[in-house]
DNA sequence: TGATAAAAGGACCCGTAAGTCCTTATATAA
DNA sequence: TTATATAAGGACTTACGGGTCCTTTTATCA
């Protein structure tokens, strides 16, 4: 499964898609109310995004966080790979340092398989594609829709 | 990724499988030493294993572990149950508490199309089939094979 | 130019998984 | 029956992801 982290940065990138389309820059307070995590914690995870330049922010009043040219058309993946590396993506499913298919543990089949189609979904689907299910009304950010 | 310590599990009871079809019964420290992991960690684990009856065990002087009758049809998914619970085959795979057919993430389908792959090979493998694999030359269990 | 509203950043705390150590219980063999 | 080899168990430590708090920087507005 994927770290926390990197769940309230999924849904906080969406977010912050779905306001910047009503012309809108959320504040950490906003997005954090809205993605239902911590005010204090959501400003880390924002500033990680930022850093690595997932994210474009305006400091000061008015200020909040917006994409910027470019930044929406990010992959799910990308989002992963900043928040907790790829390790999942490469590691063997029965912990084996040494796993592959000269050498697969038992699992190594089947295993990959199912992450190769995790990777996939990933690598296809993006925060912009995301927030269009949303706006269009095919799912739901949180528990109110 | 399942959890380190259902890793150890699981190649921890293949290996034990493997030894008792060779009519031996293997003590902590041999198993520790095959899969490559802590003794008196694995000693835990083993421990949690036998508590949860999914495993045999003969206390002192030529003592071990050891499966008992019915025990080795254990499926990898019975594994997974005792060491780390099964929430990862029900959470929604965005982190939202309430994520339904009804009311989906934007990552409902594709996740759970996954989610189901995976709980399928892991309810249809069993510590039997992973070590015939293994007995047959179709897999290895550590870096020496 | 000063007050204010925002993000950035650093230092710290907390809970849990991972891992260690020491003692106790139990079986076997001499 | 005693010494010994083994699993069981409890108490502890360590590492790390998750989370808080406080200060600093930067922009805007009056």
């Amino acid at each position: 499964m994927l770290a926390k982290s990197t769940q309230y940065a999924i849904r906080a990138l969406v977010f912050i898609q779905l306001r910047n389309w009503e012309k809108q820059r959320p504040g950490v307070e906003e997005i954090a109310r809205e993605i239902e995590a911590p005010v204090a914690y959501s400003a880390k995870i924002l500033q990680t995004l930022t850093r690595h330049r997932l994210l474009g922010s305006v400091k000061g009043r008015g200020g909040g966080f917006a994409f910027e040219e470019m930044q929406s058309e990010l992959s799910i993946y990308g989002v992963i790979h900043v928040m907790e590396g790829d390790s999942c993506f490469h590691n063997c499913g029965f912990g084996l340092k040494s796993c592959n298919s000269a050498n697969p543990c038992p699992l190594h089949e089947e295993y990959g398989v199912m992450r190769d189609g995790f990777f996939d979904i990933v690598k296809s689907e993006t925060i912009h594609s995301l927030s269009k299910k949303i706006q269009d009304g095919n799912a739901v950010l949180n528990r109110f829709g």
